[in-house]
DNA sequence: AATGAATGAGGGTTCATTCAT
DNA sequence: CATGAATGAACCCTCATTCAT
């Protein structure tokens, strides 16, 4: 029985883990110091350790666990959706609808950072890959099913159909984090969208 | 040994731009040291003071001129074509051409960073911005010869276009990075050529 | 070992200006390292830099507190005496009571290089210009009380002369901090109230 | 028979102890690097060493030489009076004379640096101590002199009063050499010398 | 459990000195 | 002679991590 309950462990991991987003939104991994993140937590240096044993586990399972979140909100969103044109759309509604704020841009960084720093680990690259695959897969099943359904052209190869649209995804975001007010993030979006559809679409 | 000729002093720079070249690549920035780059490039710590005043501007340098010699190889590389459509081939074939070497990827993980890095930079995001509407622009306008041409579409927006295909070139890249070997490369280039030709070409 | 008491942090910040007090005595400021001061104040780097933020703060730090606790010292010490005479004399007896150690030539000698140093600084020749008059009208205001009650002569001009006086001591403490042993520093400060006395007392 | 005429060298030299000096006065003896000095001289790094084996020891031979020339000046400068009052008046003179420039408040500094640091070097120490006492005995005997001469009253004591004399003097120059503008110098020296005047002499 | 003082390895940078040309 | 490129020890400072309280 401990003296602090569980919840209350749980809401303050998760508090720290939320700093530690904000502070590498803003500096980068390598930049953000624990004082950062303990200034902006409102905590301790010493507290920190007791929930994560290094800067770089903070790291990883902010990462990890912010993947796999995103993931499962993906899935979940899918499930109200029968046709696979209907998904596709969906999927790009997702990214239409973003807001196009400062803290989002800076979240993209965030994500395309640990992308990048992925591959020179050993350990993360794996984790990396696996989330490419599992992300291109998630496409590949939609449209094979559209395949099935008469939907989508037989002979459209899903899985290079499904990893472009992630590419896209990916680098259209990466410019926008970058280049910001004046990127033409939506009617690329749309404009995306209107020529995947009209290659892959039988009608 | 000093009084020594401009050129000789040029290809030690080039070869300093080199090694850290390497170094980042291997690395990344901010875990790259200058003991790194002196161990690489068979030099003295001083001496990279000499031609650099700081890791930060060496870097800068280094991004820079690569950004800019790139551009310019691209340009000249299209003085010999006529035609959008065989321009945009071109652009095309540029990255189709790539060898996938691990060297590569780790070229492409340099660039990226930067990418990402520059934003948090007063000086460097406008750079990174300019950068981006420089690369833009050159599609920008091929695609419009096309369209005078009668080569392609008039209802193409121009511009959208061209920031559709730089997201995709770029997304690509970053995956293929991560993602190595099992990366579908080519024929997703393949796959977007074609996809996009549909989309824009009159015939 | 944290949650410390002020009244501890005190101490130690005491404790390193002490540290770094003797350490500039021995080799000046420039030619001590903080390693100097490590070592001798039995403490680690880092915590140097948790009580002043570089170096150059520690030393001014240093020399603001010590030149204004000798200035408050000295007013409190006057305030016992009621005539001119009795202050001066006093004035002359601090100095000639001194312990005239080698530890108190090295502080001159810390001293004398602030003075030294502070034209350099766009800030601290301010500093130390306005220390000079502080010290300088300190002694024109006991200087112009005496001419008020009788025992200075009217004709007697009292900025020249506390000037005068000023310059008298720290010629003396530099040359006593660089000759040492052999220098007649007693008998000079003897014979030179002797003189200023005899120059500007009525009786 | 070199093929550089010993006069060259001569000159050379002289040019790179009057860089040194320049420089010297600007930044410190610390501060002071040797590229400074080869800015300053018009020269190369190399052509330093040949001339001076280390920075320290252009350092001593400038301050040696300064100080040695300054006195065989000064020697040669009384050659022409024959009384005590006459030498002493010339002696107040030279600093009276001086052009409160600048210049020649970063040259006290300079001096007064050398002053300071002499004693933490073992061989310097004694070679100022010396330098001391050769310019207070210079004085001690233009004293003697007088005191012969029937112009100084026998129960004044030379040494002690010489080495009251040059403590005046440096002090002066040092408080003038920070405070600047706003220092009564040459109030200072004539009330001084009316002092003393009126302490030493007979009539 | 929570704190934050303490540690010290390691990083970027400087600069006196050397020596090949 | 003169040059200035090259060297590397040494410096100041940062910051992830520890641990006494």
């Amino acid at each position: 029985m401990p003296k602090v309950s569980e919840d209350y462990k749980e809401r303050k991991r998760e508090s720290l883990l939320e700093s530690a987003l904000k502070c590498f939104g803003e500096k980068g991994y390598q930049s953000t110091t624990m004082d950062d993140i303990v200034a902006y937590s409102n905590t301790s240096k010493g507290l920190i350790y007791n929930y994560f044993k290094s800067k770089e586990e903070l790291y990883l399972t902010l990462m990890e666990e912010r993947t796999n979140r995103t993931f499962k909100n993906l899935k979940e969103r899918f499930e109200k959706f029968s046709t696979a044109k209907e998904k596709i759309e969906e999927l790009f509604r997702i990214y239409k609808d973003k807001e196009l704020t400062e803290d989002w841009r800076k979240l993209i960084r965030v994500h395309m950072e640990f992308w990048i720093i992925s591959p020179r680990q050993e350990n993360t690259n794996e984790i990396m890959s696996n989330r490419y695959k599992q992300y291109r897969d998630f496409l590949v099943q939609i449209i094979d099913e559209g395949k099935n359904a008469g939907e989508i052209k037989k002979e459209v190869q899903s899985d290079i159909v499904a990893s472009i649209f992630w590419a896209f995804i990916d680098g259209t975001c990466l410019h926008y984090s970058v280049v910001g007010e004046n990127y033409s993030y939506m009617e690329q979006f749309n404009k995306t969208e209107e020529m995947i559809m009209k290659y892959i679409l039988t009608t």
